[in-house]
RNA sequence: CGGACAGCAACGAUUGUCGCGUCGUUCUUUAUUGAACGCCGAGGAAAGUCGGGACAGCACAGAGCGCCAUACUUCCUAACGGGAAGGUGCUGUUUUGGAAACGAAACAGCAACAGAGAGUGCCACAGAAAACUACCGUCCGAUCGAGGUCUGACCUUGAAAGGGUAAGGGUGAAAACGUGAGGUAAGAGCUCACGACGCAUUUAGGCGACUAAGUGUGUGGGUAAACCUUAUGGGCUGCAAGGCCAAAUAUGCCGGCGAAAACCGCCUUGUGCGGAAAAGAGGGCUGCAUCGUCCGAUGUCGGUGGGUAGGCUGCUUGAGCUUUUCGGUGACGAAAAGCCUAGAUAAAUGACAGUCUAAUACAGAAUCCUGCUUAUGAUGCUGUUCAAACA
RNA sequence: GGGCAUUUAACUCAGUUGGUUUAGAGUGUCACCUUGACAGGGUGGAAGUCACUGGUUCGAGUCCAGUAAUGCCCA
């Protein structure tokens, strides 16, 4: 519950929220679980100590694909705004099974798609998410 | 008026909702934790990393060789392979001189534009020959024949050792100064006129590259983005440079681990009592053994060193920007006044919905500055050119 | 961010420095021969914008400059 008083209106993105450091990344990569969902690939894992923030998340976009370094920095500004606006109930669940959970997108399409694409299919991956934890906590618990 | 090309200018404004980063103020937190408010928040190329610097570390007696880079002149600049002004050459167009060769003027564009008369190398195929050249041709021709005239010579003609000659020879990117005339056995700058180019030198102009006029002398191509020569410059590495702090784990060094001493605590100030971690293989001191004493692997406790993750710094006030005046053909310089204008760190400057507008393209700072190159849309201005129409 | 290297046939490489002649080799591919048929073997052929653009030169895969793509190193 305190962790709700920390975030009072749910659609900020601070820097806690975000995943970063070369030791933490590297984990993440080296024994999470991946699943695809078009155009992301997603790595997850729920590290077992506590973190101060119950969601961490980043963005990945290979160099590739998208040459230049604005059509980069643009699809990255589209993820994490649709991030934003929609990452709130997969905290509460979180908080909810008192759980952590770090979170990867790896963007794979080769063309930039627009704004309103890539909201549905971030929603569609956080509902994704939320299921995959509600359905654990059932069976172990 | 329209199209194309080149250059210059500025590259949105505003309303609502949500959001990001640095800094400042206030409150808050164990904490540079968190909250509220405010200010500021990508470019002309931020790109390529191609030149040149600043800055930093390392190296370094002096000189030479080697290697690399640059290359008309003068200036600008912190410096440059950059820029400005000028010179020369080439190309194109127009006009024009001349019999020709070959020039002259104007405008536009281009030039890695020192040296090929210091040396070495190379120039396929074709062609006689690609650089001290003679294959054909042409001319002379000792000598040897044949024929004729006719008494020892001449004429005609054939072969020919040797020699002269660059006029001609379908080649080639390039052919031995060019055109015309004289000259000659035939030829040849051999000579002459005109023209082209080079070297030396004189005078005049210019800071200079060079220009103009004259004198002498000469005419053996191209290639230096082949080696090279001359002149000038260059130590190497790059902010992931460099400096500081420093978890966890491993390890190096120092000290302790029987008593005593040392360390910490206490008060009764005493060879006092208590505390902290705990076991010690093995070896030396003597021929052997015990006691004693010394060293001590490993382990353990404490300290310390470099140093990883991570963090701080370097980090943005600078060859700075704007305006005005002055100097200069110009690049640029000087003076005065005013201003502070991103500093992130898996990396901020955004998303959605409207309105105005030409508002779209190329594109995102990462130590900083200065140039070059490359990519670019529509608008405005300037210049060039093309098309059409009119005069 | 900084520092470097490479690009030649469908694939892997020579040739480049030292310039001019038809750009070669192996694998693959195609046709024919060999076999009853296949494999293997033999003979022959095709396949190249020498990454792209410009310059130097009589002439560029090679020399010079720029552009693009690919790869490597530095914590």
């Amino acid at each position: 519950m305190e962790t709700n008083t920390k975030i009072p209106s749910g659609n900020t993105l601070p820097k806690l929220q975000r995943l970063y450091g070369k030791k933490a990344v590297s984990l993440l990569f080296s024994s999470g679980t991946s699943f695809f969902q078009y155009p992301f690939k997603i790595v997850t894992s729920s590290p077992s100590e506590q973190a101060k923030v119950p969601l961490r998340f980043m963005v990945s976009i290979s160099k590739r694909n998208f040459k230049n370094a604005t059509d980069r920095n643009r699809i990255k500004r589209q993820v994490r705004e649709a991030w934003r606006t929609q990452k709130q109930p997969l905290i509460e669940v979180l908080v909810q099974q008192q759980k952590n959970l770090e979170v990867a997108l790896i963007f794979t399409a080769k063309n930039i798609l627009p704004s309103s694409e890539i909201n549905s299919k971030i929603k569609r991956v956080i509902t994704r998410l939320m299921q995959d934890h509600e359905v654990h906590n059932t069976t172990s618990g």
